[in-house]
RNA sequence: CGCGGCGUGGAGCAGUCCGGUCAGCUCGCCAGGCUCAUAACCUGGAGGUCAUAGGUUCAAAUCCUAUCGCCGCAACCA
């Protein structure tokens, strides 16, 4: 019995006081590339998803609506469930920070780091606005002439006792962690923002508790205090996978092996948490990614900027549920995954969205599938005659399938997904489609049947290798090319091994996909 | 001097880490070919001082310095 390597990933959790956008949504898209990619590969997968629920702003929320603050949590967590379901996001787990089970969780790792002493009682002072009934930055209080910007009354100053975590005590072991692990903070110029924060700025410990709200996990020495929100939501990265309640799950998956993130939090992420983990006597992490956002046309999506788009009809393209509805999950997966480079920042732009879904899932994938199978199809009985057993040839002299598996691999592992699926149309697709046009099997069959079928078992074959590397990405898409013929293996059994190397299969190649006069039905219809 | 990113033909980008094989890709435009295919496909063409100014080098989009312009984060918006 050979037992497989694991994989453990998570997504940040989201704070549920509104619906999911389009940029939460691109985070989950490359996450899910990354998982569905290493379950091909072999690997044991753990995705992680949730939802950080013991914060203020969410009770607020669920107030001004009426509801009770669970009932809303609950709602709000199967609402954006359901975005992830329509997105096809492969995710095995979804934790709800409100839920018994982190709790218990939460305190079970907030007890460790007390009892091994990280933990401090003290005082807490700064400028408190009893409108907003919380303190303000001394930026805040400086800008704003001593006010508070959202109730215009003086900001007043305060002294409270509080519970301090002690981060400074782990400056240097974070310092040197980064320095033995190049890999540990990914793309790199995240790492280099946190180690000239640290450098310059130092850590100093953090307050983890706040004093009389209801709403949120009470300390489990002190009941008068809860968490503090960051002190809870790192902590769903181990709550998901038994910390509290499953030890042998637990050892099996941790210390995860990639979290991502949005580039904002990454000092909580590459700070705070490992930290908090050696605090508790566990490993940090393995790394962590910090992915970039999406702007729309080159701005951040700002209050005044969505009622512009409202006027101008193109407010779906921020609700994922939407662009889903309007086109489909393959063409907003297959979008995002293109056209913004997952480690820095991308851009929606509607016109932009269309040409790529034309040009690349359209005119180029589609109709290749379109174009190989008529001719079989409506010549030679849906068969490929003389092709059981023969080594099929590159549609290219310069193609190299275990170049391009290789390439798309590497690609993949880095996160950098618009740079894997370039190179699946540049390097694979496009000169297939070249090949037909030089080819041109539909004149060669009218007088050399087997000829015609020889021509096509090699674009066959580009297909077959395309819609393997395209599986991660668009994988509803990936299995109907794939499905479109005869290959013997298994779809749920093919890894990227299988698209290194030009195969041949045991008998002659059919057509399976289903026809309609002779011809399949577009898989992406152009959008005019 | 808070931190970070960007500036490449009309538009959007890749290439920059590890200088030469680089000026590449998609869209758009012009001309032609093809007709198997989703009015899809293929070929050719026009169009760029690789932001600016210096420097290093036999050689710079790529390395160094300075300048200009745009943007993001910095404040619980991913």
């Amino acid at each position: 019995m050979t037992t497989k390597p694991k994989w453990f990933q998570t997504t940040a959790i989201d704070y549920p006081n509104s619906r999911p956008h389009i940029g939460t949504a691109f985070e989950k898209l490359g996450a899910d590339v990354q998982a569905r990619y290493r379950r091909m590969e072999g690997y044991d997968v753990f995705f992680l998803m949730g939802n950080d629920e013991n914060t203020l702003k969410v009770a607020d929320r669920a107030k001004e609506l009426g509801q009770d603050p669970q009932a809303y949590c609950d709602d709000m967590a199967r609402q954006f469930q359901e975005v992830w379901k329509a997105l096809d996001i492969s995710y095995d787990c979804f934790i709800q920070t409100s839920h018994e089970r982190h709790k218990t969780c939460c305190r079970k790792f907030i007890q460790k780091v007390y009892d091994n002493g990280h933990i401090y009682k003290g005082d807490f002072e700064g400028w408190f606005c009893p409108g907003c009934e919380e303190f303000k930055s001394d930026k805040v209080h400086a800008e704003n002439a001593g006010q508070c910007p959202n109730h215009k009354r003086p900001l007043i100053r305060r002294v409270e006792p509080c519970y301090y975590f002690a981060l400074s005590k782990f400056q240097e072991q974070l310092l040197a962690h980064y320095e033995r692990n190049p890999d540990f903070i990914q793309p790199e110029s995240r790492k280099n923002e946190i180690v000239s924060l640290i450098k310059t700025e130092g850590l100093r410990d953090v307050n983890i508790s706040r004093a009389g709200e209801e709403w949120g996990i009470q300390l489990p020495f002190d009941p008068a205090f809860t968490s503090y929100v960051w002190f809870d939501a790192l902590l769903t990265y181990i709550t998901g996978i038994g910390y509290a309640d499953d030890e042998a799950l637990f050892r099996k998956y941790w210390p995860a092996d990639i979290h991502f993130i949005g580039k904002d939090i990454t000092r909580f992420h590459c700070a705070l948490w490992p930290a908090m983990l050696w605090a508790a006597g566990e490993e940090a992490p393995k790394q962590v990614f910090g992915h970039g956002f999406v702007y729309f046309d080159g701005d951040k999506v700002s209050k005044s900027r969505l009622e512009e788009l409202k006027k101008k009809g193109l407010d779906y393209l921020l609700e994922p549920m939407q662009i889903i509805q309007k086109f489909s999950s393959e063409a907003f997966r297959y979008y995002f995954l293109r056209e913004c480079p997952y480690p820095s920042d991308g851009n929606i732009d509607p016109d932009q969205f269309i040409k790529v879904f034309n040009n690349d899932l359209a005119n180029t994938l589609g109709n290749l599938l379109s174009r190989t199978i008529t001719i079989p199809s409506k010549s030679l009985q849906g068969q490929f005659p003389g092709t059981a057993g023969r080594k099929p040839e590159a549609v290219a002299p310069e193609f190299d399938a275990g170049k391009l598996a290789a390439e798309v691999r590497s690609r993949v592992e880095a996160c950098e997904f618009s740079q894997a699926l370039q190179a699946i149309m540049t390097h694979l697709l496009y000169p297939a489609n070249k090949y037909i046009g030089d080819q041109e099997p539909w004149k060669v069959v009218k007088a050399d049947a087997n000829a015609a079928s020889l021509i096509l078992h090699n674009v066959v074959e580009s297909l077959r290798i395309a819609s393997i590397l395209l599986k991660p990405f668009i994988p509803r898409s990936a299995e109907a090319i794939y499905k479109s013929f005869n290959f013997p293996k298994p779809w749920d059994e093919v890894s990227y091994a299988d698209a290194a190397e030009l195969q041949a299969q045991p008998d002659d190649l059919r057509v399976t996909a289903e026809l309609v006069d002779g011809k399949v039905k577009p898989l992406f219809p152009r959008i005019v």
